[in-house]
DNA sequence: AATGAGAATGAGAATTAATCTCAATACCAA
DNA sequence: TTGGTATTGAGATTAATTCTCATTCTCATT
C-alpha cells in the first residue's frame, strides 16, 4: 500500500476534518487497484466487506479525494462519472471502448503539453485535463 | 444557411426516416449559430418561435444529428451533455471555464494526430475525440 | 382526393445518477 | 464525562434523460 492515507489525512487535518473509518475504507478500496472507477462499482466493492458504508458517504468523500489531489475526474462513460488515480500515476490518455467499456491507458504527455501551451496563450489556468477518444477496441472490432 | 438540410435529409432517407417539421426546426436552430449547445438552451431558443416542439423530440433528434455527422458530443459542462457542430467546422480543442461557463475553442489538429497515432498502434477505431481542459479563464482569474 | 401503414409527435410518467435533509452518532479536546 | 463539531446512514429530492402511449403526420399508392 502506498501512503495515500498519509496524504489524505494531511489534507483532512488542514481543513479541520477527520480521517474516519468510512473515509478510510473508501480511500483504501479506491487505491486497492489501479483501475478507473465509478460510484456504483466502488459501492459494490466496498459493500462486499463493509455493510455499513452508504452511497451518500461515497459521494461525499470523492470531492475530498479530488481536493486532496489523490484522484481526478476522468472521461464520463455510460452516463456515469468516472474517476482515476492521480497520486502515483503519471499522466496518460484514454481510449474508451464504447462496446465493452474497456479503457486503454496510454502514457503520453504530448497532448497535455500542447494544451498547456495553448492555455498559456489564452491566459487560462488549467485545473483538469480531458484528453481521450471513444470508439471500438481491437477485440470488439471482430 | 449552409446545406445541413441536404445532408440531414440524405441521411434520414437512407434510414427510411423523414425530415419532418420539428426536425427541420431543430436542425435550423442548432445551425443558426456556431456555438456549442445543450438541450435546455436549445429548447428555450426553439420555444421562442415554435410553441409546438417538445423536449422529447429534441432528445430524439440529437442522436440523428450525431449519426448523420452534423454534430458531435462535446465535453460535459455543469452536469449537462453538450454538443458542437462538426459539419463545416474544422477540428478544435476546448478550454472550459468552470466559473463562467465560457468555452474557448482553439483550432488545432495536433492533439488529434497524436491520438490517431496511438489509436493505430492499439488497433483502436476512434469514433469521437474528447480533447480539452477545464479551469479558470483569464476574466474570472481577476 | 382518399387510404393505409409505418414513422413521428407531445405530454407526462418513469428512470437514474447525484445531491440534499435531518435526526442520530462518532470524534476529540478539555 | 462533557460539550461542540464533524460525520454518518437512510431516505427524500432534484434534475437530466429516456420511455410510453395514444394521437397525428407523411407519403406512396390508389
Amino acid at each position: 500500500m502506498g501512503n495515500e492515507n498519509f496524504v489524505f489525512d494531511k489534507y483532512l487535518i488542514s481543513k479541520g476534518l477527520k480521517l474516519t473509518k468510512p473515509r478510510k475504507i473508501i480511500l483504501n478500496t479506491v487505491f486497492a487497484t489501479h483501475e478507473h472507477f465509478n460510484v456504483d462499482g466502488l459501492y459494490d466493492k466496498i459493500r462486499k466487506k463493509h455493510k455499513d458504508v452508504s452511497r451518500a458517504t461515497i459521494y461525499r468523500t470523492i470531492p475530498l479525494l479530488i481536493e486532496s489531489g489523490l484522484i481526478k475526474q476522468s472521461l464520463r462513460c455510460l452516463a456515469k462519472d468516472h474517476y482515476e488515480h492521480t497520486y502515483g500515476h503519471s499522466r496518460h490518455l484514454h481510449l474508451i471502448c464504447e462496446k465493452c467499456g474497456k479503457i486503454i491507458e496510454i502514457e503520453s504527455k504530448e497532448a497535455e503539453s500542447i494544451l498547456n501551451k495553448l492555455a498559456k496563450k489564452h491566459d487560462f489556468k488549467i485545473r483538469e485535463f480531458n484528453i481521450g477518444a471513444k470508439g471500438i477496441c481491437n477485440n470488439c472490432k471482430k
